[in-house]
DNA sequence: TTAGGGTTAG
Protein backbone atom coordinates (compact mmCIF):
# COMPACT_ATOMS: atom_id res chain seq x y z
CA UNK A 1 0.00 0.00 0.00
CA UNK A 2 1.49 3.17 -1.13
CA UNK A 3 0.68 6.76 -0.49
CA UNK A 4 -2.14 5.29 1.66
CA UNK A 5 -3.72 4.23 -2.13
CA UNK A 6 -5.42 0.65 -2.11
CA UNK A 7 -3.77 -1.63 -4.87
CA UNK A 8 -6.17 -3.41 -7.23
CA UNK A 9 -6.59 -7.00 -6.76
CA UNK A 10 -7.90 -10.06 -9.27
CA UNK A 11 -11.56 -8.87 -7.92
CA UNK A 12 -11.34 -5.54 -9.32
CA UNK A 13 -9.49 -6.44 -12.59
CA UNK A 14 -11.78 -8.61 -13.00
CA UNK A 15 -14.55 -6.32 -12.21
CA UNK A 16 -12.92 -3.85 -15.33
CA UNK A 17 -12.43 -6.64 -17.37
CA UNK A 18 -16.09 -7.89 -17.24
CA UNK A 19 -17.06 -4.14 -18.01
CA UNK A 20 -15.18 -3.19 -20.74
CA UNK A 21 -16.28 -6.89 -22.60
CA UNK A 22 -20.39 -6.29 -21.65
CA UNK A 23 -19.26 -2.62 -23.37
CA UNK A 24 -17.70 -4.42 -26.44
CA UNK A 25 -14.40 -3.46 -25.78
CA UNK A 26 -12.86 -6.50 -25.60
CA UNK A 27 -9.57 -5.09 -26.98
CA UNK A 28 -9.38 -2.73 -24.11
CA UNK A 29 -10.41 -5.70 -21.63
CA UNK A 30 -7.31 -8.14 -23.11
CA UNK A 31 -5.12 -5.20 -22.45
CA UNK A 32 -6.66 -4.94 -18.90
CA UNK A 33 -4.98 -8.86 -18.58
CA UNK A 34 -1.60 -7.61 -19.95
CA UNK A 35 -1.40 -5.17 -17.68
CA UNK A 36 -2.09 -7.76 -14.56
CA UNK A 37 0.44 -9.86 -16.06
CA UNK A 38 3.20 -6.61 -16.11
CA UNK A 39 2.44 -6.04 -12.07
CA UNK A 40 2.18 -9.44 -10.88
CA UNK A 41 -1.25 -10.12 -10.45
CA UNK A 42 -2.34 -13.51 -11.14
CA UNK A 43 -5.58 -13.67 -13.34
CA UNK A 44 -7.93 -16.37 -12.24
CA UNK A 45 -10.38 -18.88 -13.81
CA UNK A 46 -12.86 -15.33 -13.76
CA UNK A 47 -10.46 -13.75 -15.67
CA UNK A 48 -10.27 -16.15 -18.26
CA UNK A 49 -13.32 -17.04 -18.79
CA UNK A 50 -14.36 -13.65 -18.77
CA UNK A 51 -12.18 -12.95 -21.71
CA UNK A 52 -12.77 -16.29 -24.09
CA UNK A 53 -16.73 -15.45 -23.34
CA UNK A 54 -16.25 -12.33 -25.20
CA UNK A 55 -13.28 -13.53 -28.02
CA UNK A 56 -15.96 -16.34 -28.80
CA UNK A 57 -19.00 -14.28 -28.93
CA UNK A 58 -17.13 -11.46 -31.29
CA UNK A 59 -15.99 -14.43 -33.37
CA UNK A 60 -12.34 -14.18 -32.68
CA UNK A 61 -11.43 -17.59 -32.01
CA UNK A 62 -7.54 -17.72 -32.29
CA UNK A 63 -7.81 -15.56 -29.07
CA UNK A 64 -10.17 -17.68 -27.80
CA UNK A 65 -7.92 -20.61 -28.49
CA UNK A 66 -4.55 -18.69 -27.20
CA UNK A 67 -6.57 -18.05 -24.20
CA UNK A 68 -7.59 -21.53 -23.15
CA UNK A 69 -3.57 -22.68 -23.69
CA UNK A 70 -2.55 -19.75 -21.41
CA UNK A 71 -4.96 -21.15 -18.80
CA UNK A 72 -3.75 -24.83 -18.80
CA UNK A 73 -0.04 -23.44 -19.08
CA UNK A 74 -0.46 -21.60 -16.06
CA UNK A 75 -1.91 -24.44 -13.99
CA UNK A 76 -5.31 -22.76 -13.51
CA UNK A 77 -8.31 -24.96 -13.46
CA UNK A 78 -10.32 -25.29 -17.10
CA UNK A 79 -13.64 -25.50 -16.37
CA UNK A 80 -15.90 -27.65 -18.89
CA UNK A 81 -17.31 -24.28 -20.62
CA UNK A 82 -14.04 -23.49 -21.60
CA UNK A 83 -13.72 -26.40 -23.67
CA UNK A 84 -17.20 -25.76 -25.42
CA UNK A 85 -16.02 -22.05 -26.11
CA UNK A 86 -12.60 -23.84 -28.11
CA UNK A 87 -14.25 -27.11 -29.92
CA UNK A 88 -16.76 -24.44 -30.57
CA UNK A 89 -14.91 -22.18 -32.26
CA UNK A 90 -12.50 -24.44 -34.08
CA UNK A 91 -15.91 -26.39 -35.54
CA UNK A 92 -17.20 -22.63 -36.66
CA UNK A 93 -13.38 -22.29 -38.78
CA UNK A 94 -14.45 -25.67 -40.11
CA UNK A 95 -11.42 -27.29 -38.31
CA UNK A 96 -13.44 -30.58 -36.91
CA UNK A 97 -10.27 -32.81 -36.45
CA UNK A 98 -8.86 -30.16 -33.78
CA UNK A 99 -12.41 -29.71 -32.50
CA UNK A 100 -12.18 -33.07 -31.83
CA UNK A 101 -8.63 -33.49 -30.40
CA UNK A 102 -9.72 -30.70 -27.82
CA UNK A 103 -12.99 -32.57 -26.92
CA UNK A 104 -10.88 -35.89 -26.49
CA UNK A 105 -7.78 -33.62 -24.16
CA UNK A 106 -11.66 -32.31 -22.15
CA UNK A 107 -12.68 -36.20 -21.60
CA UNK A 108 -9.03 -37.38 -20.15
CA UNK A 109 -8.79 -34.75 -18.19
CA UNK A 110 -11.94 -36.33 -16.72
CA UNK A 111 -14.76 -34.00 -17.62
CA UNK A 112 -18.00 -34.74 -19.14
CA UNK A 113 -19.02 -33.91 -22.14
CA UNK A 114 -22.77 -32.46 -22.80
CA UNK A 115 -25.23 -32.30 -25.74
CA UNK A 116 -24.07 -29.07 -26.93
CA UNK A 117 -20.56 -29.81 -27.29
CA UNK A 118 -21.26 -33.43 -29.17
CA UNK A 119 -24.06 -31.30 -31.16
CA UNK A 120 -21.08 -29.05 -32.37
CA UNK A 121 -18.75 -31.31 -32.95
CA UNK A 122 -21.33 -33.93 -34.79
CA UNK A 123 -22.33 -30.75 -37.37
CA UNK A 124 -19.11 -29.83 -37.98
CA UNK A 125 -18.14 -33.69 -39.16
CA UNK A 126 -21.17 -33.41 -41.33
CA UNK A 127 -20.66 -29.97 -42.55
CA UNK A 128 -16.48 -31.40 -43.90
CA UNK A 129 -18.33 -34.17 -45.82
CA UNK A 130 -17.51 -36.63 -42.93
CA UNK A 131 -21.04 -38.13 -42.12
CA UNK A 132 -19.68 -41.83 -41.36
CA UNK A 133 -17.65 -39.79 -38.20
CA UNK A 134 -20.65 -37.61 -37.32
CA UNK A 135 -23.07 -40.53 -37.05
CA UNK A 136 -20.13 -42.23 -34.67
CA UNK A 137 -20.28 -39.68 -32.61
CA UNK A 138 -23.93 -39.12 -32.82
CA UNK A 139 -23.50 -43.32 -31.11
CA UNK A 140 -20.99 -42.88 -28.95
CA UNK A 141 -22.86 -39.83 -27.24
CA UNK A 142 -26.07 -42.26 -26.78
CA UNK A 143 -23.74 -44.66 -25.97
CA UNK A 144 -22.07 -41.89 -23.13
CA UNK A 145 -25.67 -41.62 -20.95
CA UNK A 146 -26.54 -38.23 -22.80
CA UNK A 147 -29.99 -37.79 -24.39
CA UNK A 148 -29.70 -36.35 -28.18
CA UNK A 149 -32.78 -33.58 -28.33
CA UNK A 150 -34.41 -31.65 -31.18
CA UNK A 151 -31.00 -30.05 -32.30
CA UNK A 152 -28.80 -33.03 -32.35
CA UNK A 153 -30.99 -34.91 -34.68
CA UNK A 154 -31.71 -31.67 -36.76
CA UNK A 155 -27.98 -31.77 -37.35
CA UNK A 156 -28.04 -35.82 -38.55
CA UNK A 157 -31.08 -34.90 -40.70
CA UNK A 158 -29.04 -31.90 -42.15
CA UNK A 159 -25.76 -34.08 -42.71
CA UNK A 160 -28.03 -36.86 -44.35
CA UNK A 161 -29.93 -34.49 -46.58
CA UNK A 162 -26.78 -32.91 -48.00
CA UNK A 163 -24.60 -36.00 -48.81
CA UNK A 164 -28.08 -37.34 -50.58
CA UNK A 165 -28.82 -39.72 -47.74
CA UNK A 166 -32.30 -39.52 -48.07
CA UNK A 167 -34.01 -42.47 -46.79
CA UNK A 168 -31.80 -42.58 -43.65
CA UNK A 169 -33.28 -38.61 -42.95
CA UNK A 170 -36.39 -39.93 -43.52
CA UNK A 171 -36.19 -42.55 -41.18
CA UNK A 172 -35.49 -39.88 -38.23
CA UNK A 173 -38.03 -38.26 -39.24
CA UNK A 174 -40.25 -41.34 -38.12
CA UNK A 175 -38.39 -42.49 -35.17
CA UNK A 176 -38.49 -38.64 -34.00
CA UNK A 177 -42.43 -38.21 -34.44
CA UNK A 178 -42.64 -41.80 -32.74
CA UNK A 179 -40.47 -40.94 -30.08
CA UNK A 180 -41.76 -37.62 -29.12
CA UNK A 181 -38.71 -35.77 -30.07
CA UNK A 182 -39.66 -32.34 -31.61
CA UNK A 183 -39.89 -31.91 -34.98
CA UNK A 184 -39.31 -28.29 -35.94
CA UNK A 185 -38.73 -26.03 -39.09
CA UNK A 186 -35.34 -26.83 -39.76
CA UNK A 187 -35.82 -30.33 -39.70
CA UNK A 188 -38.28 -29.91 -42.27
CA UNK A 189 -36.69 -27.35 -44.32
CA UNK A 190 -33.45 -30.28 -44.36
CA UNK A 191 -35.65 -32.89 -45.69
CA UNK A 192 -37.82 -30.50 -48.43
CA UNK A 193 -34.66 -28.96 -49.65
CA UNK A 194 -32.82 -32.68 -49.78
CA UNK A 195 -35.54 -34.50 -51.40
CA UNK A 196 -36.17 -31.38 -53.52
CA UNK A 197 -32.40 -31.59 -55.03
CA UNK A 198 -32.86 -35.20 -55.52
CA UNK A 199 -35.88 -34.76 -57.76
CA UNK A 200 -38.55 -36.34 -55.30
CA UNK A 201 -40.69 -32.93 -55.65
CA UNK A 202 -43.90 -34.48 -54.94
CA UNK A 203 -42.49 -36.14 -51.33
CA UNK A 204 -40.93 -32.94 -50.48
CA UNK A 205 -44.01 -30.90 -51.44
CA UNK A 206 -46.02 -33.49 -49.27
CA UNK A 207 -43.63 -33.20 -46.12
CA UNK A 208 -44.76 -29.13 -46.59
CA UNK A 209 -47.96 -29.48 -46.50
CA UNK A 210 -47.94 -32.16 -43.44
CA UNK A 211 -46.76 -29.88 -41.58
CA UNK A 212 -49.37 -28.03 -41.10
CA UNK A 213 -50.84 -30.75 -39.66
CA UNK A 214 -48.21 -31.29 -37.48
CA UNK A 215 -48.74 -27.94 -35.74
CA UNK A 216 -45.41 -26.70 -37.04
CA UNK A 217 -45.46 -23.36 -38.81
CA UNK A 218 -43.57 -23.21 -41.52
CA UNK A 219 -40.60 -20.22 -42.01
CA UNK A 220 -39.10 -18.76 -44.84
CA UNK A 221 -36.14 -21.71 -44.80
CA UNK A 222 -39.17 -24.39 -46.07
CA UNK A 223 -41.18 -22.44 -48.75
CA UNK A 224 -37.50 -21.20 -50.14
CA UNK A 225 -36.23 -24.73 -50.85
CA UNK A 226 -40.05 -26.11 -52.29
CA UNK A 227 -39.97 -22.74 -54.24
CA UNK A 228 -36.16 -23.91 -55.96
CA UNK A 229 -37.29 -28.02 -56.00
CA UNK A 230 -40.44 -26.53 -57.96
CA UNK A 231 -38.34 -23.91 -60.04
CA UNK A 232 -35.75 -26.08 -60.74
CA UNK A 233 -38.18 -29.00 -62.07
CA UNK A 234 -39.81 -26.73 -64.63
CA UNK A 235 -42.79 -26.13 -62.54
CA UNK A 236 -42.05 -22.61 -62.02
CA UNK A 237 -45.65 -21.41 -62.06
CA UNK A 238 -46.23 -23.19 -58.93
CA UNK A 239 -43.38 -21.59 -57.08
CA UNK A 240 -44.99 -18.24 -57.83
CA UNK A 241 -47.61 -19.77 -56.47
CA UNK A 242 -46.05 -20.05 -53.22
CA UNK A 243 -44.57 -16.86 -53.15
CA UNK A 244 -47.56 -15.63 -53.23
CA UNK A 245 -48.76 -17.43 -50.52
CA UNK A 246 -45.58 -16.89 -48.34
CA UNK A 247 -46.84 -13.02 -48.39
CA UNK A 248 -50.71 -13.95 -47.29
CA UNK A 249 -49.05 -16.50 -44.54
CA UNK A 250 -46.94 -13.47 -43.38
CA UNK A 251 -43.57 -14.95 -44.27
CA UNK A 252 -40.65 -13.32 -45.40
CA UNK A 253 -39.73 -13.17 -48.53
CA UNK A 254 -36.03 -12.77 -48.41
CA UNK A 255 -32.95 -12.55 -50.88
CA UNK A 256 -33.12 -16.30 -51.13
CA UNK A 257 -36.68 -16.24 -52.47
CA UNK A 258 -36.11 -13.57 -54.82
CA UNK A 259 -33.17 -15.58 -56.04
CA UNK A 260 -34.29 -18.81 -56.78
CA UNK A 261 -36.93 -17.35 -58.26
CA UNK A 262 -35.19 -15.06 -60.72
CA UNK A 263 -33.21 -17.87 -61.73
CA UNK A 264 -36.11 -20.06 -62.16
CA UNK A 265 -38.08 -17.49 -64.42
CA UNK A 266 -34.68 -16.98 -66.47
CA UNK A 267 -34.47 -20.92 -67.00
CA UNK A 268 -37.97 -20.91 -68.70
CA UNK A 269 -37.11 -17.92 -71.01
CA UNK A 270 -40.02 -15.29 -69.12
CA UNK A 271 -37.18 -12.47 -69.20
CA UNK A 272 -39.93 -9.77 -68.15
CA UNK A 273 -41.35 -11.63 -65.38
CA UNK A 274 -37.61 -11.99 -64.31
CA UNK A 275 -36.32 -8.65 -64.20
CA UNK A 276 -40.05 -7.55 -63.07
CA UNK A 277 -38.25 -9.58 -59.61
CA UNK A 278 -35.96 -8.13 -59.33
CA UNK A 279 -37.47 -4.13 -59.60
CA UNK A 280 -39.48 -5.54 -57.19
CA UNK A 281 -36.62 -6.86 -54.52
CA UNK A 282 -34.82 -3.61 -55.24
CA UNK A 283 -38.23 -1.04 -54.69
CA UNK A 284 -38.94 -3.52 -51.27
CA UNK A 285 -35.10 -2.52 -50.46
CA UNK A 286 -34.04 -6.11 -49.98
CA UNK A 287 -29.88 -5.41 -51.08
CA UNK A 288 -29.12 -7.68 -53.24
CA UNK A 289 -26.13 -10.32 -52.75
CA UNK A 290 -23.59 -11.53 -55.04
CA UNK A 291 -25.72 -14.57 -55.72
CA UNK A 292 -28.58 -12.88 -57.00
CA UNK A 293 -26.58 -10.40 -59.21
CA UNK A 294 -25.60 -13.68 -60.77
CA UNK A 295 -28.83 -15.18 -61.02
CA UNK A 296 -29.47 -12.11 -63.14
CA UNK A 297 -26.80 -11.58 -64.89
CA UNK A 298 -26.75 -15.25 -66.11
CA UNK A 299 -30.31 -14.86 -67.50
CA UNK A 300 -29.35 -11.65 -69.18
CA UNK A 301 -26.35 -12.86 -70.59
CA UNK A 302 -27.94 -16.09 -71.89
CA UNK A 303 -30.63 -13.89 -73.44
CA UNK A 304 -28.52 -11.78 -75.23
CA UNK A 305 -28.42 -8.57 -73.28
CA UNK A 306 -24.97 -8.64 -72.16
CA UNK A 307 -25.02 -4.43 -71.51
CA UNK A 308 -27.90 -4.52 -70.09
CA UNK A 309 -26.22 -6.72 -67.63
CA UNK A 310 -23.06 -4.80 -67.07
CA UNK A 311 -25.31 -0.98 -67.08
CA UNK A 312 -27.08 -2.59 -64.15
CA UNK A 313 -23.92 -3.95 -62.53
CA UNK A 314 -22.40 -0.46 -63.21
CA UNK A 315 -25.53 1.17 -61.51
CA UNK A 316 -25.35 -1.21 -58.56
CA UNK A 317 -21.15 -0.60 -57.60
CA UNK A 318 -21.61 2.28 -55.53
CA UNK A 319 -24.15 0.35 -53.34
CA UNK A 320 -20.89 -2.10 -52.49
CA UNK A 321 -23.02 -4.95 -52.17
CA UNK A 322 -21.32 -6.77 -55.87
CA UNK A 323 -18.17 -8.59 -55.52
CA UNK A 324 -15.25 -7.19 -57.59
CA UNK A 325 -15.74 -10.54 -59.72
CA UNK A 326 -19.04 -10.42 -61.01
CA UNK A 327 -18.07 -9.66 -64.21
CA UNK A 328 -15.73 -12.45 -64.15
CA UNK A 329 -19.26 -14.52 -63.22
CA UNK A 330 -20.56 -13.20 -66.46
CA UNK A 331 -17.56 -14.25 -68.20
CA UNK A 332 -17.66 -17.77 -67.27
CA UNK A 333 -21.29 -17.72 -68.00
CA UNK A 334 -20.73 -16.93 -71.54
CA UNK A 335 -18.16 -19.15 -72.39
CA UNK A 336 -19.67 -22.28 -70.96
CA UNK A 337 -22.95 -21.03 -73.49
CA UNK A 338 -20.10 -21.28 -76.05
CA UNK A 339 -20.75 -17.19 -76.41
CA UNK A 340 -16.79 -16.94 -76.56
CA UNK A 341 -17.00 -13.30 -78.49
CA UNK A 342 -19.14 -11.82 -75.86
CA UNK A 343 -17.28 -13.23 -73.61
CA UNK A 344 -14.22 -11.30 -75.28
CA UNK A 345 -15.81 -8.07 -75.65
CA UNK A 346 -16.27 -8.14 -71.58
CA UNK A 347 -12.55 -8.82 -70.99
CA UNK A 348 -11.86 -6.12 -73.00
CA UNK A 349 -14.17 -3.92 -71.07
CA UNK A 350 -12.59 -4.82 -67.88
CA UNK A 351 -9.01 -4.12 -69.82
CA UNK A 352 -10.34 -0.44 -70.68
CA UNK A 353 -11.43 0.46 -67.47
CA UNK A 354 -7.94 -0.45 -66.21
CA UNK A 355 -7.80 -3.66 -64.63
CA UNK A 356 -6.74 -6.85 -64.98
CA UNK A 357 -8.40 -10.45 -66.09
CA UNK A 358 -7.37 -12.89 -63.46
CA UNK A 359 -5.43 -16.01 -64.64
CA UNK A 360 -8.29 -18.47 -63.60
CA UNK A 361 -10.59 -16.54 -65.82
CA UNK A 362 -7.91 -16.03 -68.53
CA UNK A 363 -8.11 -20.45 -68.58
CA UNK A 364 -11.69 -20.28 -69.08
CA UNK A 365 -11.69 -17.70 -72.33
CA UNK A 366 -8.42 -19.78 -73.62
CA UNK A 367 -10.38 -23.51 -73.55
CA UNK A 368 -13.69 -21.60 -74.75
CA UNK A 369 -11.62 -20.61 -77.83
CA UNK A 370 -9.87 -23.47 -78.35
CA UNK A 371 -13.36 -24.89 -78.55
CA UNK A 372 -14.23 -22.76 -80.76
CA UNK A 373 -11.57 -23.57 -82.56
CA UNK A 374 -9.72 -20.59 -82.41
CA UNK A 375 -6.57 -22.46 -81.66
CA UNK A 376 -4.36 -19.56 -82.52
CA UNK A 377 -5.90 -16.64 -80.45
CA UNK A 378 -5.80 -19.20 -77.55
CA UNK A 379 -1.72 -20.00 -78.24
CA UNK A 380 -1.64 -16.34 -77.93
CA UNK A 381 -3.70 -16.08 -74.87
CA UNK A 382 -1.66 -18.63 -73.34
CA UNK A 383 1.83 -16.55 -73.13
CA UNK A 384 0.39 -12.84 -72.44
CA UNK A 385 -1.46 -11.01 -69.87
CA UNK A 386 -4.97 -10.15 -70.69
CA UNK A 387 -4.75 -6.35 -69.63
CA UNK A 388 -2.13 -3.93 -68.98
CA UNK A 389 1.24 -5.45 -69.53
CA UNK A 390 4.23 -4.84 -71.14
CA UNK A 391 5.53 -5.09 -74.59
CA UNK A 392 9.46 -6.08 -75.88
CA UNK A 393 10.84 -4.77 -79.02
CA UNK A 394 14.17 -5.57 -78.94
CA UNK A 395 15.39 -3.47 -76.30
CA UNK A 396 12.47 -1.28 -75.60
CA UNK A 397 9.60 -2.10 -73.14
CA UNK A 398 6.51 0.03 -73.77
CA UNK A 399 3.24 -0.78 -71.83
CA UNK A 400 0.34 -1.95 -73.78
CA UNK A 401 -3.15 -2.97 -73.20
CA UNK A 402 -3.41 -5.52 -75.06
CA UNK A 403 -7.38 -6.98 -76.17
CA UNK A 404 -8.53 -10.08 -77.44
CA UNK A 405 -10.94 -8.89 -80.12
CA UNK A 406 -8.30 -7.12 -81.77
CA UNK A 407 -6.56 -10.01 -82.03
CA UNK A 408 -9.12 -11.86 -84.25
C1' DT B 1 -28.03 -22.18 -18.44
C1' DT B 2 -23.05 -19.95 -19.96
C1' DA B 3 -22.62 -23.37 -25.40
C1' DG B 4 -25.13 -26.44 -30.31
C1' DG B 5 -28.50 -26.45 -36.04
C1' DG B 6 -30.84 -24.18 -41.75
C1' DT B 7 -31.62 -21.73 -47.83
C1' DT B 8 -29.59 -19.21 -53.56
C1' DA B 9 -24.78 -21.10 -57.62
C1' DG B 10 -20.98 -24.57 -59.38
Amino acid sequence: MENGKIRPDVVSYNTMIKGYCKAGKTQKAMELLRVMESINLEPDKITYMTLMQACYSEGIFDSCLALYHEMGEKGCEVPPHAYSLVVGGLCKEGKCLEGYVVFENMIRNGLKANVAVYTTLIDAFAKCGKMEEALELFERMKTDGLEPDEVSYGVIVNGLCKSGRLDEAMEYLRFCRANKVAVNAMFYSSLIDGLGKAGRVDEAQKLFEEMVEKDCPRDSYCYNALIDALAKCGRVNEALMLFNRMKDEGCDQTVYTYTILISGLFRERKNEEAMKLWDMMIDKGITPTAASFRALSIGLCLSGKVTRACKILDDLAPMGAIPETAFEDMIYVLCKAGRVKEACKLADGIVDRGREIPGRIRTVLINALRKAGNANLAMKLMHSKIGIGYDRVGSIKRRVKFRILLEI
